[in-house]
DNA sequence: CCTTATATGTCGCTG
DNA sequence: CAGCGACGTATAAGG
């Protein structure tokens, strides 16, 4: 006797389907030939050719899959979340049906993104600022930790925030620190703690409310940083 | 003769596989069974079984495909974008492979988004605040468009900021636009310009935030506001 | 084409 | 579990 799978994992299924989602929003999808992906979980996934990675709906588990049939005879899936979320595929032509039992997956490795900036602005800090040395990385506030913590050559203190791509929440998140920072009289003996916001990409935005509010801004080469030890600063 | 598909436009493959990235980072997927979509605009998906409808990698479009052999017999994928990331896909067994023609997909219809309560506030400002005239919808300035900007029975402006959910980040971004609109002389002359949070959802901490700044805080009833055309009032 | 704001964001971490 | 920040964010809208 042959070894059968219960209930198997992964379901692939091209059908003819009109779907229908209501939740945090309601969406309708008109009938069309789509890709139905069914995980073990109970997820489902509406994929239409082309686009990104993101289907046209889905359903995100916890949720179960109830398989029934109509008034008139077509095949309906009902899926339902424990938040009253449903999703309701209408299928009326099946191209392809296939189940397939993956295993478990050892899982995704990552290497190397914002961590890996930190650490080299860490090292060099004159490419922030002329005459920037490093007190600490990840000082600590009372609403988290801000990413380098200079002293400039005049011995006012520079807290550094710094991202991959500076956008207006960066800002706002240095500003935050600022505040807080500027009550320490530890730190605002010379005068009032400076704010420089760093980052590979500083959109327009972002700058325009730096600027005004007194934060310097500092656009970083990663490859220069990365390549050269004693790169040349760039402040604006 | 038969019609022929050049290429056929969607692609399933269930296989044992081994997933390289190199771009913005790195990531590796061991030796594990997956299953991959192939999008006609070449796009590939790499997905496991559970998680969400985020596939474990992939390589969005455009880009292409090419299909070779390694040294010892290994099919290898090969998924190069323009910006020069590489996906490369080892596939170890096949255990199955097959193509499907979609057709063109005619799109996903929304509703109740953001942009919809907008439009609905927008023509029902008194359920905001009594006396509420809307002045304008996306109201400009230096850093962005205010939702809606009003006027209340007594001349005063009022900003209106809008969200599905009301969380921190929202009244943030009211304050910054109330700084800059408190500078305009033309909108200050009855007095300072009153802030409106309007959410169908306020998230505590989020009301602790505008109550302290003097922002006023909407919560409002999707349903009732798209049903009832003269919809009560709630003002908090 | 670039910039900006939204998302059924998702994901991972930390308190 | 909530809150917060990052994401190869994706995606749509507007200039």
């Amino acid at each position: 006797m042959a070894a059968t799978v219960d209930s198997p994992p992964v379901r692939l299924v091209v059908a003819r389907c009109q779907v229908d989602y209501a939740g945090r929003l309601t969406a309708h999808l008109p009938m069309a030939t789509r890709v139905l992906m069914i995980k073990a979980d109970g997820s489902v996934l509406v994929h239409s050719d082309g686009g990104s990675y993101k289907p046209l709906n889905w359903m995100s588990p916890p949720c179960t899959l109830r398989e029934g049939v109509t008034d008139d005879g077509q095949v309906e899936w009902t899926v339902t979340s424990k938040t009253e979320d449903t999703l309701r595929i209408l299928l009326e032509e099946v191209h392809h049906d296939s189940s397939h039992d993956l295993g478990v997956d050892p899982g995704l490795q990552k290497d190397g993104v914002e961590k890996h900036l930190q650490a080299l602005l860490a090292e060099h800090p004159t490419s922030l600022s002329p005459g920037l040395t490093l007190v600490r990385r990840e000082f600590p506030t009372a609403i988290g930790p801000v990413d380098l913590m200079c002293r400039d050559a005049d011995g006012l203190s520079v807290a550094v925030e710094i991202k991959r791509r500076g956008e207006i929440d960066g800002v706002e998140q240095l500003t935050r620190y600022l505040e807080l920072l500027n009550r320490e009289p530890l730190l605002t003996g010379k005068g009032p703690v400076r704010g420089i916001f760093a980052a590979q990409e500083i959109k327009p935005q972002a700058r325009v409310l730096a600027t005004d509010r007194g934060i310097a801004c500092a656009v970083v080469d990663y490859d220069a940083l990365r390549g050269i030890d004693d790169s040349e600063h760039r402040l604006f």
